[in-house]
DNA sequence: ATTACTGCAAATACTTTGCAATTGT
DNA sequence: ACAATTGCAAAGTATTTGCAGTAAT
């Protein structure tokens, strides 16, 4: 059975079918989807699915450290399930999110204390404008 | 006349008491405050202002390079009249945003070409538990 | 059998918009 | 005088919540 739906039932949420769809939809995608966009997705497919549900899901994705949430925009959240540290770059034309590598100095690991600050995570956003809008 | 004032006008736009009350509320405040923390604690003084108005004016100081508006949470935007460029902390415990000195290597000219894309701003924050929740 | 999850609808929160009256330049 | 801004109310969008029915363990 599938590694992440495994992660997602030993970190105590029950394994339902929406939620094994969400899982799929995320599976090496990268274009870091916001939640209407997951729903949109998979709404054809599961006509019954609802949005709160992609939010419940997401919210349990994000418990069992298999997604981590964004915050670049201001209007809603993006969703990555590439759990490795790496940074982001927005482009404010054209609204695409793309992965950026993340520096070495920058593992969660080497800035897990900052004078009395516990981080659990680092974000990292470059906002500008991206090659194919300049 | 406050030299923020002048930046103001100078990037055309109008100088109005609304406007010039915002100025002086975020004038070295270190709060990191969200709209309705700036509305608050104006309305007392100028009981006619109105959301909208400040939403306006927040959005005219940022095009003004006065202040930088901050992604942080999923909920709302916060805003900080520091525009030099500096790291941010949110404890996810109590919610309070704190400065960070950001690293030499972080400044904007340094990263103003990444690959293809041109950085304009770039914003890092870390997210874990402050001292006082710990 | 128990407990968590789904889907729906309503509620909440933040932000944006349209417009008439007002004000800065 | 002109053009931008204000304040109000309504609308728009993202997210959360309550709850009855359903499904996973």
């Amino acid at each position: 059975m599938n590694e992440k739906y495994q992660k997602l039932k030993r970190s105590g949420f029950k394994l339902t079918p929406q939620r094994m769809a969400v899982i799929d939809f995320l599976e090496g995608n990268t274009s870091h989807p916001a939640i209407n966009d997951i729903y949109t997705a998979l709404v054809r497919k599961y006509p019954s699915l609802s949005r709160a549900t992609v939010y419940n899901t997401v919210d349990a994705l994000v418990k069992a450290g298999l997604l981590s949430e964004l915050a670049i925009t201001k209007d809603k959240s993006n969703y990555d399930p590439n759990v490795n540290p790496h940074d982001h770059a927005y482009c404010m034309q054209c609204g695409k999110i793309y992965d950026m590598p993340g520096q070495k100095t920058e593992t969660k690991e080497q800035v897990s204390v900052i004078g009395d600050f516990k981080v659990t995570s680092v974000q990292r956003v470059y906002y500008g404008c991206c090659s194919k809008c300049s």
